[in-house]
DNA sequence: ACCTGAACACCGTTCAAGT
DNA sequence: ACCTGAACACCGTTCAAGT
């Protein structure tokens, strides 16, 4: 790649990722040219389609958020390391309002530019949930899809402004139904007879 | 009002309704226009924004749901009449995809066509909680404004492809964890000590 | 090799002019 | 009283022509 066109490419893609905080993952491609002083097409070359631009954005949050699964792993039990990855979930997609809609989409479309971060995000947080189910921490009757469409769900309920002051709340209430009681109790303690 | 513009409203409405059916309430106005093979400037006489269109097009359903929750107050237990409400609420807005999404916005948005339906709807849905609350069935740290949210994310999982085959599961999942266990173990029992 | 203006087929809004 | 064509300011897609 020729020397301008690089910087024509990170100049784009800081540019974007203003716009797209600003005003969503809809924002209009051709403000965003406009804001980098560059012609429609020329913004459409670099990036095919929003998708290829959103992927490029958000790349590193995906990994970042794949590395910290790994490391939560090892480091918390079961139960706190499957919430407090879930938070942080939910907390990221804050960040791109309207991204979650996409990612739903992503997810069953092999030709998303998106698909493979979400795939690998859903299995990450797949491993999150066997390992606290294993343990007797999680309910058994859910698995990785069921878990990226609860947090999906959350996080469209943070982008609706009437609905976002209770989005917290509803994490709490979520992430507690996902726990066994003997993992909310604490695990030092026997699980008290029902 | 004319007999002419009478015919061509009631046309419009059903021209509409088949539209927003198959492509969802984005589906364009011009388009709708064209189907009932009258100018787009009349539809929008009619109906100045698409929230008066929908609005007119969900009002049967708003009323139907409202009374149904007055209904089920008198015939079944406080639980069974929460959670078969609220599977009423979710099934009927699959019917038209994205509706929970111009819900959402419409309820704080006190200018928009659907603001009071969806606020009365609120108001049905906070009464069964209540009953399910004060007959010690339901968890006592939601309110109205938590259920609709609850009730608008799973209908927006279910407007999701990807995410739909498992809305059911998942409504059963936060149905659940909204009643105690005493309301799940059955009414005829008393409560165990917590 | 890289860029871009311009044409295209859409969208919802608005209003002067028609019946 | 009711209807509508047309102008307007947008959108993303596509491609021939320019540097």
């Amino acid at each position: 790649m020729r020397a301008d066109a690089r910087k024509n490419r990170d100049h784009l893609l800081a540019v974007a990722g203003a716009a797209i905080a600003e005003q969503g993952v809809d924002a209009s491609m051709r403000d965003i040219a406009r804001r980098a002083d560059v012609g429609l097409a020329t913004l459409l070359r670099h990036y095919p389609t929003r998708e290829a631009l959103l992927e490029a954005l958000l790349r590193a949050s995906f990994d970042e958020l794949t590395v910290k699964a790994g490391e939560l792993e090892t480091s918390s039990s079961p139960a706190d390391a499957l919430v407090s990855w879930l938070r942080d979930c939910v907390t990221w997609t804050t960040e791109y309002r309207g991204v979650t809609e996409l990612m739903a989409a992503a997810i069953e479309d092999t030709e998303s530019a998106l698909h493979t971060s979400c795939v690998t995000l859903r299995a990450a947080g797949a491993r999150l949930l066997s390992r606290a189910q294993e343990a007797g921490a999680a309910r058994t009757d859910m698995d990785g899809t069921d878990l990226f469409a609860l947090v999906a769900a959350l996080a469209w309920l943070g982008d609706q402004p009437s609905l976002a002051p209770r989005a917290d709340h509803l994490f709490g209430f979520v992430a507690s139904a996902l726990l066994t009681d003997a993992a909310i109790t604490g695990s030092g303690e026997t699980p008290r007879q029902g």
